[in-house]
DNA sequence: CCGGGATTAAATGATATCAG
DNA sequence: CTGATATCATTTAATCCCGG
């Protein structure tokens, strides 16, 4: 057999007589030297020496060790970074499917939270109780029906959550009870509650508060006064207010943080006094550092809190999960972080994804092991370079992390199927069914047409076996150690 | 602080697939 | 068939981390 051109010709690693050499053309051969021109090496010089001579030349090589010398992406390894301009081109953006928005499903989740609900089979009275939409229509005439009903509230509430719901109700083709809806007797409760409803209508109406705007006046006139809370609420409330005092302390002191200053401490009532009369009672600091120390000591014991709470709840090393759900990705995190989040907006609440997300991205980074969610990603991912960039933002694991997941799930699966004997005749009749399908269009030959069989196995009486796997199913595999996961154990056949 | 194992990013080589 | 590109596993040097 004829070597490889560039077995002895090139510091390309050329695989040698290990395989079958091919007939290179005239053709090929000047665009190789034009590559190694390009390649500025001595590849070229020899080469068109030859071709001189002959020049009808052909040459024996491989096919990949050509296709490797001529790979634009090659060529520019080869010849260094000067042109890294292309280098820092930026991957591009992941697509945004239909499927990545939050499904809702009025079968299966609740009409009011979003959230699953279903009914535990092994435990009915757990939980919120569930309750089906059953009626479209009062049947009284002239009363509202249970649709327009939400609907109103959905009107009087104008949050996010109303936004949702009436999303939802709107979205529905016919009736509630036609689509089977159902949800949750406590979230129906709470979204029809009238004191919720009237407390965001009296968040909204603050600023038109026509009794606090009053009682701000009446401070205002009388500046040299030190006012503790519950005299302010009491002015209030002769004014006609309707909020309760810490509230109305709140926008109060919104209201006059030009001139006055609260005073407030744990446990008393709080003080109100206007700023030029406050360095009476306590000497006033406006000190910027002071104030950041103190966030400073804050910051750093939420810090630890959560540091800590993240660091009991670090992943197990050697197991992986093979399931994910909410219940699963949650569980890493840290509940005074998801405290933390929730405080900072309304959309990081603790059943979100982004703030399960962010939990299990600092609970990862905290205790330097990936969570299950991470990895749950990093598989779902797939590409290599969607891996490597996530994982630069540390939101999936490593590609490495992946290989060895998929490597453990493959080897404890065959150890699992092999357990299963689903052939062996033993555990019962074995029966197969065969049949052929239809030609579709995607998967066609050369013919057009379709040959496809399908063939399904059951075997009664091995079920057993899966339902008492069932049971207590152990839903973690164990994680192999790097090299085991490189080179598997080759199953004994026997 | 240090040593050694574990992990990682980047480079590389091999093969598959695409497009003309 | 050719050339370009995508995909993927592996190697390697650098870095990290943990226990002593």
């Amino acid at each position: 057999m004829d070597p490889c051109f560039f077995a002895d010709n090139s510091h390309l690693s050329c695989p040698g007589s290990a395989k079958e050499t091919n007939n290179i053309t005239t053709k090929r051969v000047r665009t190789i030297i034009d590559y190694s021109k390009r390649r500025d090496d001595d590849i070229h010089d020899q080469l068109e020496k030859k071709l001189l001579e002959n020049p009808t030349l052909t040459l024996r090589a491989h096919h990949s060790c050509i296709l490797t010398y001529t790979s634009k992406e090659h060529c520019r390894r080869h010849s260094g970074k000067s042109d890294s301009g292309t280098l820092n081109a930026t991957p591009s953006s992941p697509k945004r499917t239909r499927h990545s928005e939050k499904l809702f499903h009025f079968q299966f989740n609740c009409l009011f939270c979003g959230n699953l609900c279903k009914e535990d089979p092994k435990h009915p009275n757990r939980g919120s109780k569930i309750v089906y939409c059953r009626t479209g229509d009062r049947k009284e005439i002239g009363q509202a029906s249970f649709k327009s009903n939400i609907l109103r509230i959905c009107h009087e509430r104008g949050d996010e959550l109303a936004r949702q719901v009436r999303t939802r109700v709107e979205g529905a083709v016919s009736d509630l009870h036609a689509v089977e809806a159902r949800y949750h007797l406590d979230c129906y409760k709470k979204f029809i509650n009238k004191k919720n409803i009237d407390h965001l209508k009296s968040e909204k109406t603050d600023e038109t508060d026509q009794a606090l705007i009053m009682l701000a006046d009446y401070v205002n006139q009388h500046q040299h006064e030190i006012w503790n809370s519950l005299e302010l609420h009491n002015v209030y409330l002769e004014y006609g207010g309707n909020i309760k005092r810490k509230r109305m302390m709140l926008n109060l002191k919104t209201m006059l943080a030009s001139t006055h200053v609260v005073l407030s401490c744990h446990n008393y009532a709080s003080i109100m006094v206007h700023k030029s009369g406050a360095n009476k009672l306590i000497k006033l600091v406006d000190d910027k550092d002071a104030a950041e120390e103190t966030d400073d000591v804050y910051i750093g014991n939420i810090a630890a809190k959560i540091k800590n709470e993240s660091k009991d709840r670090q992943p197990e090393n050697g197991k992986y999960n093979i399931r994910m759900n909410k219940d699963i990705a949650t569980r890493p995190v840290s509940p005074t972080l998801i405290k933390l989040l929730t405080r900072i907006s309304k959309s990081l609440t603790y059943e979100c994804l982004p703030a399960i997300m962010i939990g299990n991205m600092i609970t990862s980074l905290v205790t330097n092991r990936y969570t299950p969610l991470l990895v749950d990603l990093g598989v779902k991912l797939k590409d290599r370079n969607m891996i490597d960039t996530m994982h630069q933002y540390h939101t999936c694991c490593s590609y490495d992390e992946m290989l060895r997941f998929k490597s453990s799930a493959a080897q404890s699966e065959e150890s699992r199927i092999g357990k299963q004997g689903l052939f062996n005749q033993e555990n019962g009749l074995v029966q197969v069914m065969t049949d052929n399908f239809d030609a579709n269009i995607c998967s066609q030959n050369g013919l057009k047409s379709t040959h496809a069989i399908a063939m399904l196995i059951t075997q009664y009486g091995s079920s057993n076996e899966v339902e008492n796997d069932d049971e207590d199913f152990d839903l973690t595999i164990p994680r192999l150690t790097k090299q085991a996961s490189r080179s598997p154990e080759l199953p004994d056949i026997e």
